[in-house]
DNA sequence: CCAAAATAGTTGTGTCCGCAACTATTGCGA
DNA sequence: TCGCAATAGTTGCGGACACAACTATTTTGG
């Protein structure tokens, strides 16, 4: 119990930093990750209901994340032309250039506060160990449903 | 980056597997946070600075939440006598039997989801590396105040 | 082909929490 | 000793989010 005790701790550490660079740029690190997956995804455009998937939020939630970021300017609403139903968030190139000019600072931070502290092979096994995690927990989701 | 993606991912997984675990007797995690720290404390008693800072939580919020667990019976105020400005968060007998029906299945479902998922020594590289990690950011913040 | 189920997204409502401001009490320096 | 800083806790206010209910569209079974 003690070892899950130091995750809880180790993580509320990590967030509380990585809080902190995000801040100077007028983000979150929830605002900070509609961004980068919006990045990640082709053409820069992903579903709303893909989108809430992958940052683990709820459909509401990730409506009202994106009138924040709308009104900003950096990611628009674009209705899809195949199905009526799905509103695609798109990242615009304002967005964009906010993006990259935060995310080496968290890059930097994310490899000072945690990765640097575990050698490649530690890196590799906790790796895979999360993996498991992630498709065990997936699968009881899965079963219970 | 992939590494620390699979730690946020798994680490929403293992946090909603707990939320679960915590649901049916009426507690969220936060709340049981509350009554574990103070079931180890001396006397089942705690300062509430020290409680919101053992739980990084501001003050505000852990007035709330104890607001909930008194109005619940789990949780009682008393005022210090030697100092009139602390209140100290007391654990109930009622607080105390829920704790005790409700950490099986919490410290069950931790080791199912996570622990079980690292071999004795991985688990001990980790734990050595995660206080790395609590004690550097603790010092980083030292250093910015 | 059409009704019913499924899917996508938004909005109303309530909860939880942090920040700033405030009160009360204690500790400290002149 | 007196006043000012520091500490402990609460409250007003606002933000972020989840759940339930709703609309709109698509898919599917009879």
């Amino acid at each position: 119990m003690a070892a899950w005790l130091a995750m809880v701790n180790a993580n509320a550490a990590i967030q509380a930093a990585i809080e902190e660079d995000f801040a100077p740029h007028g983000l979150n690190s929830g605002e900070y990750g509609v961004l980068a997956r919006l990045s990640d995804a082709p053409d820069h455009r992903l579903r709303m209901c893909d989108l809430a998937e992958a940052l683990h939020v709820s459909p509401s939630g990730l409506t009202r994340r994106l009138d924040g970021l709308v009104r900003e300017g950096l990611v628009a609403r674009e209705q899809s032309a195949e199905d009526r139903r799905v509103m695609m968030a798109v990242l615009t190139d304002k967005g964009f250039e906010r993006l990259k000019a935060v995310a080496p600072d968290h890059v930097a931070t994310v490899r000072r506060v945690f990765i640097d502290h575990l050698s490649r092979t530690q890196l590799r096994n906790v790796v895979a160990a999360l993996h498991t995690v992630i498709k065990a927990t997936s699968s009881d989701n899965a079963a219970a449903s």
